[in-house]
RNA sequence: CGGAAUGUAGCUCAGCCUGGUAGAGCACUACGUUCGGGACGUAGGGGCCGGAGGUUCAAAUCCUCUCAUUCCGACCA
């Protein structure tokens, strides 16, 4: 076992664990707020080099936006203003003097700006200067930027006072178009996350006390990480008129008259980073799914007898342009020698609880041989996940054992989705007798008696709220696969025909 | 922002009660022996004990304040 955390043990533990025995990221000096580091980042930067793509092949382009958003544009949408006031970062002064040997804020500016915990509002207000006609819609934008909410409890890479997102803004001529492009990108959201992350998901609508501030609905996924509980992986809002009607984002129709424009924006942020790290990671460190990790080859020369070094680092190279010139999902395999001067098993250990698809031992049997050992513990059941591959032959299935680790990791977080979302729960009593067990880790058949998801009724009646705060649990999303049937809400046994999520979330 | 706990070497921690020259393991450096799943030996480097005050001949240790972190709440992509 390479970690000293296990994820029976205490999963939140085993999560930090990960993270920093993975080198992916750490707290840093600023309070709040993480360093992201190479590993963690490459894996950002995988998600976003992908989804970038999906976004313009969708028919977006990509803008920028200001950091800063003077505070009376925040407050035009009353709603939205509500529900993000108490998570701000402000600046209030624009310069620093010294007094008494101690720098102090100086100068109050006139209009204090709050730092973007996210973009409508200044976004809303280009958009009315943008469109004047319906020959001007639709706008679709995007943006790559980081965002500042000011929450009390951070956790790396699930909840930091900074972090990286993107944000899609559009701006329709029709409520029909607006809707549409919600329910678009969420499939694009969906995508993204079973195909590329390995993530499946649920697809749904939230309740309406769950909406983003100033939505008139707001669209999501929601993944199961491997102690039961559910992960928001991304979000898509139709924000109907509102934000039109609070910024005057108005064309002139092709009758003549004036009309506001409909509003969506969607967005995925680097919390999919801890997505990934809670559904694939094991005891062993992270596993990453081939298509998002940064290097999926990783070659390990084995270097003791230091004559044949340069035989075994010659040949480490002339194996890693043989491997880089494959092709795996349209892309050059991404294939890395670690030449650091270190011992051959630490790297080993290292790039294992980093979770590179593919490890190659190559030494001098191997240069001899013109083989390699080839470790990877998503496909081989052996303790040791070993394997004497000859480097021809390695080369030639490299990208089809790249595909069958994929679809492997995927396959896997399927069954374990799948088995747990609970059916069997018909009533409050054992909906209350359920939750009231903690949510502990899921073995890898899905087995272990655990708390993860109920699929069942809710009446949507207001004091259920209370109920499910009492339980630590929430409705996460009313899946798009509606039965249509009536039933007993869990919460109440009142009559209702919404089917919903219901689960502890992080 | 409420409740609790913790701050000592890069990391994990001991020492504190009962004040008296700063400790261990891991990691790091050098050399030697090892060597394809986490080797071992020897010798080293590294800390004004979170910060500021106070008590005292003397403070990591006692007192006060402060800052930070972790956990539990509230909030949350």
């Amino acid at each position: 076992m390479a970690l000293q955390k296990t994820r029976a043990g205490n999963y939140p533990e085993w999560f930090q664990n990960v993270i920093t025995a993975a080198d992916m990221a750490e707290l840093s000096a600023t309070p709040g707020c993480m360093v992201i580091k190479p590993w963690g980042l490459g894996i950002w930067e995988r998600i976003r080099f992908i989804l970038n793509e999906k976004i313009k092949e969708t028919g977006h382009e990509n803008c920028y936006f200001p950091l800063f958003i003077p505070l009376s544009f925040f407050q035009k949408e009353a709603e939205h203003v509500d529900g993000f006031a108490k998570e701000m970062a402000v600046v209030t002064h624009s310069r620093l003097t010294a007094k008494e040997g101690k720098l102090v804020p100086d100068n109050p500016l006139d209009e204090p700006l709050v730092v973007r915990p996210t973009s409508e509002a200044i976004i809303a207000d280009s958009f009315s200067k943008w469109v004047k006609s319906y020959r001007d819609l639709p706008v679709m934008v995007n943006q790559w930027a980081n965002v500042v909410r000011w929450e009390m409890r951070p956790r790396l890479f699930l909840r930091t006072r900074e972090f990286m997102w993107q944000e899609g803004h559009t701006a329709h001529a029709d409520y029909a178009e607006a809707e549409a492009e919600t329910i678009n990108m969420l499939s694009v959201y969906a995508d993204l996350a079973e195909n590329y992350l390995a993530l499946p998901v649920i697809k749904g609508r939230k309740p309406a006390h769950e909406k983003f501030p100033g939505a008139v609905d707001t669209y999501c996924i929601e993944a199961m990480m491997q102690d039961g509980r559910a992960l928001q992986a991304g979000t898509s809002h139709f924000l109907g008129q509102n934000f039109a009607k609070s910024a005057n984002i108005r064309f002139q129709n092709k009758e003549g008259g004036l009309d506001y424009a409909y509003t969506t924006s969607w967005g995925v942020s680097t919390r999919l980073v801890g997505g990934v790290i809670m559904t694939h990671g094991d005891d062993e460190g992270l596993c990453v799914p081939p298509k998002i990790a940064p290097y999926q080859v990783v070659i390990v020369p084995i270097l003791k007898d230091s004559l044949k070094s340069e035989s075994v680092m010659t040949y480490a190279a002339a194996l890693k342009e043989k491997i880089a010139a494959v092709t795996y999902d349209g892309e050059r395999v991404r294939v890395k020698v670690d030449t650091r001067l270190k011992d051959a098993t630490d790297k080993y250990w290292e790039w294992t609880r980093k979770g590179a698809p593919l490890i190659l031992e190559v030494g001098p049997r191997d240069v001899d041989k013109n083989g390699a050992v080839l470790r990877t513990r998503v496909l081989m059941n052996t303790p040791e996940w070993k394997q004497i591959v000859a480097a021809d032959e390695f080369v030639a299935t490299v990208s089809d054992l790249l595909t069958q680790i994929q679809e492997g990791m995927l396959a896997r977080a399927r069954v374990r989705l799948n088995k747990n979302i609970v059916t069997n729960v018909q009533t409050p009593e054992e909906m209350q007798a359920y939750f009231a067990n903690q949510n502990i880790f899921l073995d890898e058949a899905g087995n272990t008696p655990t708390v993860a998801f109920v699929r069942g009724k809710w009446c949507g009646d207001e004091d259920t709220l209370e109920m499910m705060k009492t339980l630590k649990i929430s409705v996460r999303c009313v899946p798009f696969d509606q039965s249509g049937t009536t039933g007993k809400c869990l919460m109440t046994g009142r009559e209702a025909t919404l089917d919903v999520i219901y689960a502890r979330a992080y």
